[in-house]
DNA sequence: GAATCTCATAAGTGTGTGCTTATGTGTTTG
DNA sequence: CAAACACATAAGCACACACTTATGAGATTC
């Protein structure tokens, strides 16, 4: 099951911070180390967590590794998201202004 | 944080496949057990920590514990989801159909 | 009110996970 | 080509987690 993949991507609190640090802006692994009191194997297993859950992609650069966010893991939660629409309340409407402001 | 114990409580693929099959009605946490290879106090167990996780809420009725969706969860999920709008591709179109096909 | 039923909790166990240190791989630089 | 650098992988360890059996807590039925 791909989806249990993503969700126990983003089950651990380090690698969650991880991804939200690497949203701001594409990085390579020791630029997304600095700040965080992890090692840099830590790091690196953290990346390929992310990177196998399709939420994180890589491209190296020279003896660098750039990473950025992978927009299929995003649309794969999207798409099981969708599944439960029928549950959301009034609520929804919130989230829905939510959105259109994002889209400015 | 929070965000993570939602993520925690879908990464377990038992514990999704019960969201999902409750998701297609409220039951009774036997109801729920027909057709699972699953003991009592595994689903009980389950059943705890969606409920944590404020993916599913539960009603007393009788000796009877009737669960069913809690909406609270799906928000959530869909709240973290728009912090990264910006990163989805050409393909939220695609997405965007999709959601509008449900609401019919 | 005793038996039965539904569900929750307790305690114990094997497996998975996140971390560490140590080492390997590939690239750049002097 | 040797040293330095960025990153990945290996191996080992402490802890969390999902499961089990056993038992407890409430509610219904006879």
């Amino acid at each position: 099951m791909i989806e249990t993949d993503i969700f126990k991507a983003l089950a651990d609190p380090t690698r969650c911070a991880i991804f939200e640090k690497l949203a701001t802006g594409s990085m390579n692994a020791s630029a997304l180390r600095e700040g965080m009191k992890i090692s840099q194997p830590a790091m690196s297993q953290h990346l390929s967590v992310l990177r196998n859950a399709r939420l994180v992609r890589e491209e190296r650069q020279g003896r660098f590794v750039n990473y950025e966010v992978d927009p299929d893991g995003l649309v794969l939660i999207a798409g099981w998201l969708a599944k439960y629409r029928a549950y959301w309340p009034a609520r929804i409407d919130a989230l829905k202004t939510l959105l259109k402001d994002m889209d400015q």
